[in-house]
Order: C-alpha cells, then structure tokens, then sequence
DNA sequence: AGTAGAACCTGAGCGC
DNA sequence: TGCGCTCAGGTTCTAC
C-alpha cells in the first residue's frame, strides 16, 4: 500500500509509540523478506533506543542509538501495526503474553516506552516484497543514495521540473515513475498528478519542458499538481486500497478523491470536459486519463 | 537511451 | 465449490 503518501501515514503513526522507546527484543519470524534480514538482526537492535523516525520517499528510516540506521520498505502490500504487549508487567515477568499473530506477520518489535508501557509494532507483509536494511556510518544506504528531489515543500517547481525532464524522450508517465527523477511518486498519484497538470501521461517527458512559446507554463503547472496531489492525500490520511494504511488498523481516505485512479469508463470529473477516463498500459503499469483534457 | 517483459510473491475478483 | 486467468500501491533485472 505504500507510495509517498502513505508510508508519510504510516511513519506519523509510528511516531508516538517508537519514538524515545527502548526495543527490548525484536523477532524475525522468516529468515527474509525480499532480502534477508541483515545479520544478527534482532541482537543488534534488541536494546537500544530509537531517536526518531523519519522518511525519505518511499522508505521508513529509524535512527536508533549507538547502534544501525533501520531502514524499512513496504513493498506493495506491507503495513505495520500497533498493539498492547502483556498488560501490566512485573519485573521479572518474562513471557510476553502470546497474543495472536497473523498470517505474514514476519517481524515484531517489542517496546518499552519511558513511562513503562509496553507495546509492540507488528509488520505483515503478503508479498514480500517489503525489506529491512541497516545502513551503517554516516552515508546513506546505497539505496537511498540516488533518490531524487521529494515532491512535498517547496523545491520541487516548475524550474527545477524543467531541469530534471528536459531532453527526456520516455513518456512522461515514465519519468515522474522514475525515484531518480522524484522520489515518492507512484503509480496512483503519478495518474492523479498528470489529471491535475492536464498533461497527457503519453507525451514525451522532454516536452514539458521545452514550451514553445510560454516558457515553462506546463511545468510549472505539474510542479504544482504533482506538490498539490501529494499534500492532499497525505492530508487525507493516505489512500486505502486493499488493505488499511494507519498503523492503528483505519484507513486512509484519498482513495474517495481520485480523479482518475481505477475510473476507467467514468467521466471526466472536470467541468464541462465530458471525456470518458480511459486505462492503457505502459512499462506494463496501468495508467488512468482523460483523453479530452489530457494533452 | 528507451522500453518491453519478466521476475520476485500472495490474494482477491471474475467468468465459467 | 473450484479452476484458471488477470490484476494489484514497487523495484530490479534481462534482452531487444
């Protein structure tokens, strides 16, 4: 479930509970997910603090103390959640209470928070397709190291726009895809966005930028489509598809916002457009628009 | 440089 | 009820 947006969702509901809190043990219940679990995974976290909890487009990221950055992906289908960890506890009292765990729940973090109430954040995942990393040293992750610019604050405007697609001869839809170019977006809000701009996702990326005439016009109105897309569903909570976002188990609610998402066969939602949504496919990936106002 | 396709993996939905 | 097919919010690899 996780473009920018929501995994933005789902790092402000893990604020609160993992942030200050001691790990007291941490269990991996497969020896992977998409990779394998770093080594000695659980030992090396197992307690330590966690300073804060950050994002950097797609990717979750934990400072902990004295110890590894954890970085975390979803994937396509994970999530975490929260839960009480065994009530009141008495020193001494080792068994955490056996609460139920669910299909694909691979990884459990036990926590202690300073007022002393335990908790643990529970991540599932389906597919697998989700990871957890450490990075170690101050550089970041290799991962993380070629990510473009984020699409929320300000940087991201029509110059800079200009700049990232200028000469680019793939579809526009492609590029705004690419995390190299900008990091977060995904394939709903790239849809979203390029509805917002009026800007069909088939036109050639390099065009954006090379207005003949207004210079810079239709850049600077995907900038702020793609800044305004992004704000709105993380306003909202994220959007929830197949499955809940918020780590307390409720959904996110930009999925009602869509303009053209999965609307293939609707209408056009701009006044007085008339186009009907059309789906086709590129790079293998759906992609919703309007034809009448899209160009 | 670009892009199409497949791979990774499970589950939901649909037609029959 | 079940089978087979398609599709799914991501990323990465191969082959034209």
């Amino acid at each position: 479930m996780p473009e920018l947006p929501e995994v933005e969702t789902v790092r402000r509901g893990l604020q609160p509970v993992m942030e200050g809190a001691r790990i007291l043990s941490v269990e991996a219940r497969r020896p992977d997910l998409r990779f394998p679990f770093p080594p000695d995974f659980a030992a090396r976290l197992a307690g330590r603090r966690i300073i804060s909890l950050g994002r950097r487009a797609k990717y979750l990221t934990a400072e902990i103390e004295g110890g590894p950055q954890l970085i975390c992906h979803l994937g396509m289908s994970g999530s975490f959640r929260i839960e009480d960890d065994g009530g009141a506890s008495t020193p001494g009292d080792f068994h955490h209470e056996r609460s139920k765990l669910a299909a694909h729940d691979h990884v459990v973090f036990h926590l202690g928070s300073p007022d002393g109430r335990k908790s643990k954040v529970v991540f599932n995942d389906p597919r697998r397709f989700g990871f957890m990393l450490f990075a170690e040293g101050p550089e970041p992750h290799p991962m993380l190291a070629d990510l473009g610019v984020e699409p929320t604050g300000n940087s991201l405007d029509g110059k800079l726009l200009t700049e990232l697609l200028r000469g680019r001869k793939t579809p526009l839809k492609a590029a705004l895809l690419d995390q190299t170019v900008i990091a977060g977006l995904g394939n709903i809000y790239v849809s979203e966005a390029l509805w917002r701009a009026g800007l069909s996702p088939r036109r050639l990326a390099g065009t954006v930028a090379s207005a003949a005439g207004r210079t810079g016009e239709r850049a600077e109105r995907l900038a702020i489509a793609i800044r305004s897309v992004i704000a709105d569903a993380i306003a909202a909570g994220g959007s929830s598809l197949r499955d809940y976002v918020h780590a307390d188990g409720s959904l996110g609610y930009f999925q009602h916002s869509f303009s053209v998402y999965d609307r293939q066969g609707e209408p056009c939602r701009k006044p007085r457009c008339g186009g009907t949504i059309r789906r086709i496919v590129q790079g293998g990936r759906s992609t919703f628009y309007c034809p009448a106002c899209q160009r």
